[in-house]
DNA sequence: TCAATGATTAGC
DNA sequence: CTAATCATTGAT
């Protein structure tokens, strides 16, 4: 779908994803948002879009959740309301995003792991490469969650931000796909790079998508 | 106050 | 395989 002259897509009034669809587990959630559409909207009206490709839940009971132990000022916004962003740093150097999902009070999110980004480098104006670095081949842009927050520039400020779309300014939000998603080849699988909660079988993928992070 | 560490990535 | 790089965390 191409971007309209008023900076929100058409479809939005029947595709925009509810903070009711995403109050449920979310180990639910996380398959079902392969073949969504991630809508970041940029301060500009610059709109890029990224087909769900790649997502890991994260859940109550589960050691590798931030949220396991107990309460904190990084993890607060997964014990609140589904429908928000759980944005952290890791490795002093990315940053993660995550859907939170379920009832309040309920810890629990859908990392976004991998993005298929529509149009082309020429279209959304991919931001320039840092000096040294090669560039990515467009469909391995956003190919892993560091890269995800990379290639839409989304930092800790949007930590706790509703999802939902704005007629103008910064804005992210989810759209379900245009075609029914049921017919995806969806693989689950373990979880990568953790230590702790490595037998639970909790990432889901697009089977042979060529913008998965590993396979 | 402090040391350990992590839901990663790029480069060799 | 390793370096880079730092906020958060659980332990002193």
């Amino acid at each position: 779908m191409a971007i309209n002259g008023g900076g929100i897509p058409e479809s939005s009034q029947s595709s925009i994803i509810l903070p009711n669809w995403l109050s449920r587990a979310a180990e639910e959630v996380a398959p079902e948002l392969l073949g969504c559409w991630l809508v970041r909207q940029h301060a500009d009206g610059r709109i890029q879009r990224g087909l769900i490709v790649e997502t890991e839940a994260y859940a109550p009971g589960d050691p590798a959740c931030h949220a396991y132990r107990r309460q904190t000022a990084r993890n607060a916004v997964m014990f609140g309301a589904a429908g928000h962003l759980y944005v952290y740093l890791i490795y002093g150097l990315y940053c993660c995003l995550n859907i939170v999902t379920d009832q309040p009070g309920v810890a629990s999110a859908v990392l976004v792991r991998a993005l298929a980004l529509a149009g082309s480098p020429q279209e959304i104006v991919d931001p320039p490469p840092v000096s040294g670095k090669k560039p990515r081949p467009w469909i391995r842009r956003a190919a892993g969650p560091g890269l995800v927050c990379q290639t839409l520039q989304i930092d800790r400020s949007f930590n706790g931000c509703p999802l939902h779309p704005q007629p103008t300014g910064a804005a992210i939000w989810l759209e379900f796909p245009s075609r029914e998603a049921a017919s995806l080849d969806r693989v689950q699988t373990t979880r990568i790079g953790l230590t702790q909660g490595v037998e639970t079988p909790w990432r889901w993928y697009i089977r042979d998508h060529p913008a998965v992070s590993r396979r």
